[in-house]
DNA sequence: AATAACGATGCAATCGGTTGTAATTTCAAA
DNA sequence: TTTGAAATTACAACCGATTGCATCGTTATT
């Protein structure tokens, strides 16, 4: 053991002749301290490598300058680059941020929300697991005035921040997109419908349909629990032994994409030619599978920023937390090869 | 502004005609505390939602249950899991996660390891950014004993916990079975010298190519500084336009060796017939290119798991900082079709 | 020259647990 | 019944920064 104490605004003090107090104004610019004050006191400061203590800081005010964040899963591209925007703006205003995942089951999120209640985080951000229904589990924040932003999988009706894409609109474009190559019959993979994005993405996709004057077919259409590798080449499978097959398929997510494109080539089937596909999230494999993933893509990184400068801005403007502010970002139609029936195959 | 107190030790003293150090010390199982004391005080702590103040337990005692994360980047699928793997472990001990991202520039890991010293983390985990040459602004930790483990990618010397793989014998086992496949140039793509993991992977390749009498060529070796995907189609490129081509490539990771398979199934050449390739991390590209790509699997998720099981048995152990423990996991050699000549072609 | 007004700084309480030491009680052994 | 050790609980200082209020000195005003 060989710990050396560190150097605290007491030992400034002593050192200068100045009270604590002033110490602690003057490092933070307090408008109430002389200019040469602050300046001698901040240079010293430097001098002996001072280093605020931030739990000391924290206590007094009763709030951390810690971002917590509660994810299903990190390793899910949309959610790791979701973190990278968090991160970055975090960082530049001295905040740090905590990590949790829920791996999609309510249970855990229900506890993260608690352990980062009790971390005394100064603000939140959530994209809600799979199962959550019942969002109780936040009203703690509300009460004590921790702002809350959730983003993309978000609940219906809940006073906070709210970061989303304008999931109506992708859907209904990927599927325009779609009916634009020539399909007459496309499929969709839509996930859980009680998740706010997956049910609009299906409205979304219902309408343009509809609008196209193509008839909606309910066996075309599959609520898949998790989207998931396995899922996707079930729902394929079906879907090509149908009498009257699809011509096309839009899936609310790459993977249950990816895995149909694997699933239908294996069986021969020509794509886009005969079958074209469209995904969403632009996640690094649909760059890599062949054909090319055609997709949707989320501004993830960006959505993380903004959710964070939300945070932050709360702790400036003091608001009271039973807000409701709404930002919708735009997405965009990414035509790759899996769709693109005007391109030579090679 | 509707801010509740919350209740403390205080409050629960004042209802139990307890001091507040009884409280606290029945509330954490203290052996001086009576048995029925500590059943009545937790009883009403219970009933009352006390929640304890992480906070000022931890200014009290200059250390906090949060574990400090140093990576590059946290969209990357090795990575990603080593954070679950160390998040899971730590949540299971009430410790939180703060993460930081250096994306390989050593000026942010600086500033990191700052930031993450000043939030008065209990432990640090670190797998190092490509650029680190100079560790020294990790020696604070080492003064005040706060203890650091080293994952995956660690100095050559510091003193402290290592948690890696045995990347000589992964990179002799990964040439070794191609050249099991007949393969007799085998080209390697190696990573940034000066980085421990690529270093020895590059050493078992060279001595797996001697010791089965092959010939080491310097023009099948290239040291790609990011290992990125526009390099290894860069490095392809230059391979195949060589007199005498390679047979067979052992990628340092996956993604380059990605980069390889389409650029070369894209100039005709098959795989893994004419070249066989593997690569190395297994992230989930690997099940999906095609042919599908071998690779060597890093066990991530136990890697975080055991790397934060340091950290915790360190602070209950008080050892001194000064420990140099390491520890080494195995790989192992996934063999899908990107090498797999006796595998019928579909 | 006297007084108001303002700028600069200090005092002391506070945030909520933790812990060494002292004080009190309990119980068994003598 | 007495005594000492063990068990139980209380006291008070402490961790380091923040902040309302008080105080002191200085300058401006009449």
């Amino acid at each position: 053991m060989n710990k050396k104490k560190e150097v605290t605004i007491y030992d400034l003090a002593k050192e200068l002749n100045y009270s604590p107090s002033t110490i602690s104004r003057a490092l933070n610019n307090h408008k109430s301290i002389g200019k040469k004050t602050i300046k001698k006191i901040q240079k010293t400061a430097e001098e002996f490598g001072y280093r605020p203590n931030a739990l000391a800081a924290s206590l007094r005010n009763n709030t951390s300058k810690t971002i917590g964040i509660m994810i299903s899963r990190i390793n899910r591209p949309f959610q790791a680059s979701l973190i990278t925007g968090i991160e970055k703006a975090a960082r530049k205003s001295n905040y740090n941020v905590i990590i949790t995942q829920s791996d999609d089951k309510y249970e855990n999120e229900v506890n993260n929300a608690k352990a980062l209640y009790d971390a005394r985080i100064g603000g939140l951000i959530v994209s809600l697991g799979m199962e959550t229904q019942d969002t109780s589990h936040f009203d703690q924040y509300v009460k004590q005035n921790i702002p809350i932003v959730f983003v993309d999988r978000v609940p219906e009706s809940f006073n906070s921040y709210r970061v989303i894409i304008d999931n109506y609109a992708a859907g209904y474009r990927a599927t325009k997109h779609l009916i634009e190559q020539g399909c007459k019959r496309i499929a969709h993979f839509a996930g859980a419908q009680h998740v706010n994005v997956y049910n609009l993405r299906k409205k979304g996709y219902l309408d343009a349909i509809s609008e196209h004057g193509l008839e909606v077919d309910e066996d075309l259409i599959f609520n898949l629990k998790t989207l998931s590798f396995e899922e996707g080449k079930k729902a394929t499978k079906k879907l090509l032994k149908l009498e009257n097959p699809p011509d096309g398929i839009f899936s609310a997510n790459d993977t249950a994409a990816v895995s149909a494109i694997l699933y239908a080539k294996k069986k021969g089937i020509k794509i886009p030619q005969e079958l074209a596909i469209i995904g969403f999230n632009d996640d690094p494999i649909s760059r890599i599978v062949e054909p090319t993933l055609s997709t949707v893509s989320h501004p993830a990184i960006k959505m993380g920023e903004i959710s964070t400068k939300r945070i932050l801005e709360h702790a400036t403007r003091k608001l009271d937390a039973a807000v409701s502010e709404i930002t919708m970002l735009d997405t965009e139609v990414i035509v790759r090869n899996s769709s693109n029936r005007n391109l030579k195959s090679e």
